[in-house]
DNA sequence: CAGCATCCGGATGGATACTG
DNA sequence: CAGTATCCATCCGGATGCTG
């Protein structure tokens, strides 16, 4: 009777690695703005109040969906609230939530960093690129 | 002669949207420390040189082939140094260059602001859970 | 040891149509 | 206006097997 496999342990480890990550709180954080769409909404309601429809514009490519998606968790997460009007027409603004400003700055310093950097990378990448494709 | 197909209506939509996100140097750079794997490999790397085997080691549960992929975007994005030792058996080991030293006080205060923050976003997730549960 | 090629299932997210 | 519901193509990433 053999010990388990390479790949039970493997799959073993995995899932304890995973278990581990689910609790890691930078992790989490990192996952959320780390979506596509976030950091867009984020950086779109830090000048002020947005209506669905004013977010829908100013993020531009942006479905319906995703959208509704991205302000649903930023909802649940306490970063954004939101407000709705009963009136016809519907009327609904987002917000950030003191919390939801009180990521911005680290969000900034990554946007800082790489709005600085942004050149020495791209000229890394040609450098790399230039270098695989000559061999 | 057909007006243009919803195919490619889309296709232009993308390629649209596309053009616009290369443009933008903070979305490039939040690609990439969005990625699950780039983190992960930043910090272990952040405190000192790492051999591939370290690499996969430490950070339990990624595949060879997301380890190696991550390492070579790292690479060429000149994040991430690659030094290899001709002999047998191989060596490779890896740092991180300046430009990705220059990254980590950023990705260190997103963390900083994940562990401090990271019981008011789950205290929120509660809230919000129940109450939409009680609906 | 370090890494590449290939296959493939499942999650992701976009398009579209419909509703209060 | 501000969504919801559904369908479906794409792509991510894991497993596996093979090299120098």
């Amino acid at each position: 009777m053999p010990t388990r496999t390479a790949a039970q342990r493997r799959e073993a480890a995995r899932a304890e690695y995973d278990a581990f990550l689910a609790t890691c709180p930078s992790r989490q954080v990192l996952d959320r703005i780390s979506d596509k769409w976030v950091t867009l909404v984020l950086v779109a309601l830090a000048d002020g109040t947005k209506r669905y429809s004013d977010l829908c514009r100013v993020i531009a490519g942006v479905s319906q969906k995703m959208l509704t998606q991205t302000l649903r968790t930023l909802e649940r997460d306490g970063l954004v609230a939101r407000t709705a009007t009963l009136a016809v027409p519907v009327r609904v603004d987002y917000d950030l939530t003191p919390l939801g400003e009180s990521l911005m700055p680290a969000v900034n310093a990554v946007k800082a960093w790489a709005e600085q950097h942004i050149g020495d990378i791209e000229a890394s990448r040609a450098t790399y690129d230039s270098r695989t494709a000559a061999r």
